[in-house]
DNA sequence: ATGTGCATGTAAATTGTTACATGATTCA
DNA sequence: TGAATCATGTAACAATTTACATGCACAT
């Protein structure tokens, strides 16, 4: 019987994975540690992506072994820590990768949406609310996306121009769902007003 | 030893998952079979909900054991066909479903986005060449769904309001986001001509 | 002393896709 | 007769999440 590698690493493939990429760009921009990589996601990406722990840890094996990143223990006091740093290998990968004309699959599950195209099956006014709910969905992530605004602002000043783009567009599209939303919650009200 | 049912239908749970919900959405819009469902979910709901054809089938075996659709064999031919039927509890699962607040998460995975994001690690042409490639991708979305926008009329006419609005929502949502690429287009261009 | 945050890792479960397998019907 | 479409189903695979497990540091 043969030793086998149960250990569920994965498989060394010639592309990297795509959260080995996002790992990548996190490293670029400066997140040292698997966890900080964690929390910079959550800060940053996390309304077009997001990425478990559980993912990361293996993306940064995987990085390193292509040379990608270079890392070294980093301990805290007594604490274990493990500090990552792109490496020129890694800058190159992450700019083809940017620059490659992949699919870049654009891959939206909303609920929301379903349940709002299945309204028919609802009393006007239920499925009223249900826009109303919907519309307040987007509000609040609106609200969320310009809280940040000035972070984008700022680090725009210094060069980092992208992250505002892409909260720029996160903020615009749920700011035309919302006049959707108001365009049909007008027309659903006025043919019979509750 | 206990003879084991290997076979990887879903656990009964209290809970129906979200695909099956879908199932139930289109069996009440008249789709009789498992391919028709696909082929409804293809023409409508496939720009914010996908469903393969395997979970369908087990879907449907698990809406019919709740007594949530009926289902007949209704072979075409010698050719064998299940034809379904949502019966009265199941237009009751429905709209309860379809009011109840549950989180309704807006799940966004998108890699053009994480790409654009991490743009600035791009020289300032080529990140200007990725956001019209970004910008295109939303306008082809746009012209592909306002191909759809009569047949959504049309339905809108005859009682079915709800499938126009989601239409609408994902024109404005690309709409929206093709303005901000246009307005970063002039940015970057401005700044340092090709 | 105790809760929160930092830090890493793995096993199991869940969810979803792809590919395969089968076979009838319709139309050119 | 051969391709496209109708129709159902399963096995294998891939991706992702959740839960568990561990342990130090620091502040209250």
């Amino acid at each position: 019987m043969l030793a086998a590698n149960n250990a569920r690493r994965p498989a060394y493939r010639e592309e990297l994975s795509a959260p080995a990429y996002v790992v990548l760009g996190m490293v670029r921009l400066g997140a040292r540690s698997g966890y900080e990589i964690k929390q910079a996601v959550e800060l940053s990406i996390r309304f077009f992506w997001t990425i478990s722990q559980a993912q990361i840890y293996p993306s940064l094996e995987q990085l390193e072994l292509r040379g990608l990143i270079c890392g070294h223990d980093a301990p805290r006091g007594r604490r274990r820590r493990r500090a990552y740093q792109i490496t020129e290998a890694g800058q190159r990968e992450l700019r083809e990768w940017l620059k490659r004309a992949d699919p870049m699959r654009f891959e939206l599950r909303d609920l929301g949406l379903v349940k709002l195209f299945f309204a028919d099956a609802l009393e006007r006014d239920e499925a009223l609310e249900l826009v109303t709910t919907i519309k307040a969905r987007s509000q609040e992530r609106v609200e969320t996306l310009r809280a940040i605004e000035p972070a984008g602002e700022e680090a725009a000043g210094e060069g980092n121009l992208h992250p505002l783009l892409t909260l720029r567009m996160g903020i615009a599209c749920h700011q035309g769902m919302i006049e959707v939303c108001k365009e049909f919650e007008r027309r659903l009200s006025i043919r019979r007003p509750a």
